[in-house]
DNA sequence: ACATATAGATTACACTTGTAATACATGAAC
DNA sequence: GTTCATGTATTACAAGTGTAATCTATATGT
């Protein structure tokens, strides 16, 4: 119950997922990792971690001087409401067409087409328990 | 080729998709169409209509004293792009997660599994054809 | 004890977005 | 021809975002 979770921004979206890789991090942690892939300032990274915890998306322990990072929100969760909100938005709730559009633009993996058959088997048994 | 499609905002989008239901159309059409769903003000909409001609999604031929609109971004290679957007974001480029997680929130519709059935079958023709 | 490096806190600043209000131009009504 | 209504254009303004720079407190080296 309770927490709807805060709106979070692309950038600090990247700060959080890397927390969901490795937590609890301390600020250097995260700057180092983030900076094999974005040329991010530190004191960049610092402002998104600040409006994190001001967001209630991440907190921290302090520890000596520095802090360790932690996500509040869990990842999954995240991640099921964002696919919702899209799918809401673009297509009125629908799965199919993204599925649609997708395969027709050839992104489909071969594991994407492993995973759908187990999705589809499943959906079928719970139906016959009907 | 040339056109990298301008970022659209939340509020803009729903006047894009009004224009991708029916235009050619009049602001006031449009404002009418979006009152049934939503409480705008009409200075509000022709805000929208404004930008969303400066980023070129959209266009209008002098009709009189008005103007009519018509969109100038695909819906079909629009919404692709998002999904495509978000599922790099999310998932790293990989569907399955994501329909994954919406089978667990129950969220697949019985269209939704017949899609995905097809969507299934053509990528094995296509894996025979390699 | 004192200077210094460094970690986090505060401030900055331009751009976007949501949400309009005001200004301007012109066709329509008299 | 002048006024008025109405459509578009311009301006407004706070909150959020990307991207830092500056300020402040303190652990550490000497």
């Amino acid at each position: 119950m309770s927490n709807s979770v805060p709106e979070i921004s692309d950038a600090e979206f990247e700060v959080l997922d890397s927390l969901w890789q490795k937590s609890p991090a301390s600020a250097n942690d995260i700057i180092t990792k983030l900076n094999e892939t974005k040329p991010w300032h530190e004191k960049t990274v610092k402002t998104l971690l600040n409006r994190l915890v001001k967001k209630q998306a991440i907190t921290y322990q302090k520890q000596q001087r520095s802090y360790l990072y932690s996500p509040l929100i869990e990842r999954e969760h995240y991640l099921v409401k964002q696919s919702k909100t899209l799918v809401d938005k673009l297509f009125r709730g629908h799965l199919s067409p993204l599925v649609t559009g997708f395969a027709q633009q050839s992104r489909l993996k071969k594991d994407d087409i492993a995973a759908l058959k187990a999705i589809i088997a499943d959906w079928e048994q719970e139906e016959k328990d009907d």
